[in-house]
RNA sequence: CGCGGGAUGGAGCAGUCUGGUAGCUCGUCGGGCUCAUAACCCGAAGGUCGUUGGUUCAAAUCCUUCUCCCGCAACCA
């Protein structure tokens, strides 16, 4: 049996809209999620939304409709955006689903029987006309951080998850599995502003609004956004039913992908949570960086991006991925520019890739009527190419391991430019002048064509369109990640197809 | 003194743990080549490594002062 592997991404407030971020993580979780499955293993790849709340309460209600109604709007566009970006999720959960809803209230009443959710009371400081809470440190001179008017103490009934209660198992746990949270800076931030000061008890009810799970033992009260949506992970296997198919297989998670501002929640509260229903806590929680715009967030309200599928539309699926994986280095921040998208795809994907293929295939149609031949008329510097070629599977999955998926795919880039130094080196235009070198330069032309098919290979979990397109170029079958163990599976006295631009070169005026 | 991260040629970054000729990509300039998408290959210019002081034969790297930027700061997702 194969290894299974899961991994999920956050599941998103559809309040909005997605933006370039949310498919940041999204492409990322894709790339991961391809590479696992490339590489042999039952992946189970999860996203979706988190769609209660009073924010999306009252969203709807401006716009005039219900919530549901409100959300499903968004998730449609949603998927569809999903779908346009080639990614490869096999569940998407909502909140909103029957199954999950139900779930949510047998975890809450399994906790509250239990003694790890007790009756008590919230309090806070709220700002009416702000509609918010805020802490005693987030204020401005005592007053409300937003619009500066006065803060009113407020107090509500609600449930708590004694979160204290399991603070030196969670400590024990980090210690145990110090990979549990990366980067490593990320699990200093927890435990410094966190779990020192001492964890708190956790409010996960809410009386002041109506939008989420009714807490089905008291009517007041709905299920607030905690045990709600972080329980999300599990309830799409299955749980509370712990002999599903599912949640045997695939639990506990292999990688949660979060974004470094939901950190808190993934390695503090949901490690919790698990512990209190005593499960398998998940292996990995990554927490990304961020897409910045021009120093800054990408906020809604600046209105500095676009639509992510204008971007699609202009450069082309593959280009948006690549330069989401490509960017951005391990863990931190990367500037997002249209101009830094055009010059990524115009330098890498048009000019080191997407040229070499094409000048490849069209010179093994000139000099050979795109018949693939290899008579083994090898030099010294073939030997150079070919090793880089075999080496670098090994390089991928140690960087991909590493989840460093910016610098496996620079592994991959640098091999292909190797692949172009090597046609300036053979200089295959003058081989073929001369009749007697005429095998000489067919065995150039196949070490090239066969360097690109191990490369299309691995690059096809980030740029899987680009890839398949690279296998119709060469007409192979031998696509399996087993065929790039050596070096001449490209199947030889089969004819190439025409030449296809891979990737325009973007013309920016 | 809340916590964490960052400041390196025009832009974006690596190098800092384990001190020892400052590296990569993009851009610019020059050359080569002509199979190819004005592409590809080679070379060059350009940096007192944020600031102050110190340790050392030697500091981007270790210690110290300060400045600036970003995130988090618990019930906002």
């Amino acid at each position: 049996m194969n290894k299974k592997y899961y991994i999920t991404t956050p599941i998103y407030y559809p309040s909005a809209d997605f933006h370039i971020g949310h498919c940041y993580t999204t492409i990322i979780a894709d790339a991961i999620a391809r590479y696992k499955r490339l590489t042999g293993y039952d992946v189970f790849f999860q996203t979706g939304t988190d769609e209660h709340g009073e924010k999306i309460e009252k969203k709807a209600k401006e716009a005039g409709v219900t919530p549901k109604e409100y959300v499903d709007k968004i998730i449609e566009n949603a998927k569809d955006l999903w779908q346009s970006l080639g990614i490869s999720y096999d569940y998407f959960i909502r909140t909103t689903d029957k199954e999950h809803e139900s779930a949510v209230q047998k975890i809450f009443k399994k906790l509250y029987d239990q003694g790890d959710i007790y009756k008590g009371e919230y309090k806070g400081l709220y700002c009416i006309p702000c509609e918010s809470f805020w802490t005693e440190s987030q204020l401005v001179e005592g007053k409300c951080p937003d619009c500066g008017r006065e803060i009113k103490e407020v107090s509500e009934e609600a449930y708590f998850f004694k979160l204290s209660k399991y603070q030196d198992k969670l400590v024990e746990f980090y210690d145990k599995h110090p990979d549990f949270i990366l980067p490593i800076s990320r699990k200093n931030e927890m435990l410094n502003n966190f779990i020192k000061p001492g964890l708190e008890d956790l409010c996960v009810s809410r009386t002041s609004f109506k939008w989420g799970i009714p807490v089905d033992f008291d009517s007041e009260h709905v299920v607030y956004v905690w045990v709600d949506a972080l329980s999300n992970y599990i309830t799409s296997l299955g749980y509370p039913d712990e002999s599903n198919e599912k949640f045997q297989k695939y639990w506990p998670a292999d990688l949660h992908l979060v974004g470094k501002e939901i950190v808190r929640f993934h390695t503090i509260i949901w490690p919790c949570l698990l512990m209190a229903l005593n499960l398998e806590l998940p292996k990995q929680v990554f927490g990304h960086g961020w897409l910045i715009i021009n120093g800054g967030k990408i906020s809604k309200s600046l209105g500095n991006y676009k639509d992510p599928r204008e971007y699609i539309e202009s450069y082309g699926v593959d280009a948006v991925r690549y330069y989401a994986l490509r960017e951005v280095p391990f863990g931190s921040d990367g500037n997002f520019s249209e101009e830094a998208l055009i010059t990524r795809t115009n330098t890498d994907l048009a000019n080191t890739l997407g040229n070499l293929v094409n000048r490849t295939i069209s010179m093994s149609h000139k000099y050979f009527e795109g018949q693939i031949l290899n008579p083994k008329v090898t030099e010294d510097l073939d030997n150079e190419l070919i090793r880089s070629v075999l080496n670098l599977k090994s390089i991928v999955e140690e960087k991909m391991n590493a989840l460093k998926v910016n610098e496996a795919i620079d592994e991959i880039m640098e091999v292909l430019k190797k692949c172009n130094k090597y046609i300036d080196d053979t200089t295959p235009w003058i081989l073929a002048k001369d009749e007697s070198k005429k095998e000489r330069l067919a065995t150039v032309l196949y070490n090239l064509l066969e360097s690109i098919r191990i490369s299309a290979i691995l690059l096809s979990p980030y740029i899987p369109t680009t890839s398949e397109n690279i296998f119709d170029q060469l007409n192979t079958n031998e696509t399996s990640y087993d065929s790039i163990n050596e070096f001449g599976k490209l199947e030889i006295n089969k004819k190439l197809n025409e030449p296809k631009i891979l990737f325009a070169r973007i013309e920016t005026k």
